[in-house]
DNA sequence: CTTATTTCAGCTGGACTGAAATTA
DNA sequence: CTAATTTCAGTCAAGCTGAAATAA
């Protein structure tokens, strides 16, 4: 968490950067989802099903890159606070339906705003182009290991 | 972990961009460091103590931004293995003086080259100017935030 | 038979807190 | 007295695995 004094060895170290600047984000987001009663899961879930409509849990976690075991506990979640409804499927009986509802919709653009707050606070010190250009690196990074 | 397919919202995030590179480096380097019995807190330490000298507890927590429960057992650690040695300071008796090794410093060097082609790996598509860059937006980032 | 899905119970490492004991 | 250091016990969320039950 210390950038002041730490040894230029992982001041150096794209990892340990990388590391550092991911726990402030994290922090900065959980706090920020956890001030409207939200958690990260959420919001993947929830932007899953709103770009791609309703989906079984397995294709859920396959879109938002949550493991099997938590979307299930993130869908009860979701369902207590009825953000989603969860139904069996009456094609394949394998599966539940998940469908975001209206206050889920709603759910999730506060939690876009809330967002974009704690991301702006983030990268505050670096402007709108480099913004771009970190997130296109990134993006480059993520797909050549995908 | 999947990005082909991720959601728009989750895409354009630099927090969830971050995340997920993280995640990839963690494991690139968990995995390297585990090939020859050592964590990334085992670096952090060898770095500080190879930079600054030997140092109390404490002190290296700071240096190399660990929380002071996960240097007692890091230290621990590093010193079955003879890498470093602990010692009640003579001057201050609340402290104890942890120094490196020879071995410890050997150890050191083969982390280097175990990291470095870690990294490597990591940051493969792109170009050297482009990881300089990364490293210098992230960098600002960190100090911005310190 | 094999494969996919859901669920639960539990594991692991990383990051951290609280409190006690000691000493400055 | 307060403050710093070390240590231990324990907490917490994240990211998993294994296995069972069910159905394709």
């Amino acid at each position: 968490m210390e950038t002041r004094g730490a040894p230029r060895r992982l001041r150096g170290t794209a990892s340990w950067l990388l590391g550092q600047t991911t726990t402030h984000a994290h922090r900065l987001v959980s706090e920020a989802l956890g001030g409207v009663g939200a958690r990260r899961y959420h919001y993947s879930l929830l932007a899953a099903l709103d770009e791609f409509g309703p989906a079984s849990q397995a294709e859920l976690g396959r879109r938002g890159g949550l493991d099997r075991s938590d979307v299930v506990a993130t869908v009860n979640e979701l369902a207590a606070q009825g953000h989603v409804e969860r139904r069996p499927d009456r094609v394949d009986k394998r599966r539940n339906v998940v469908t975001i509802t209206p206050s889920g919709v709603e759910h999730l653009r506060e939690l876009d705003r809330v967002l974009r707050a704690a991301q702006d606070a983030l990268l505050a010190p670096l402007s709108a182009a480099e913004r771009d250009e970190l997130a296109r690196m990134l993006t480059v990074v993520l797909e050549h290991h995908g």
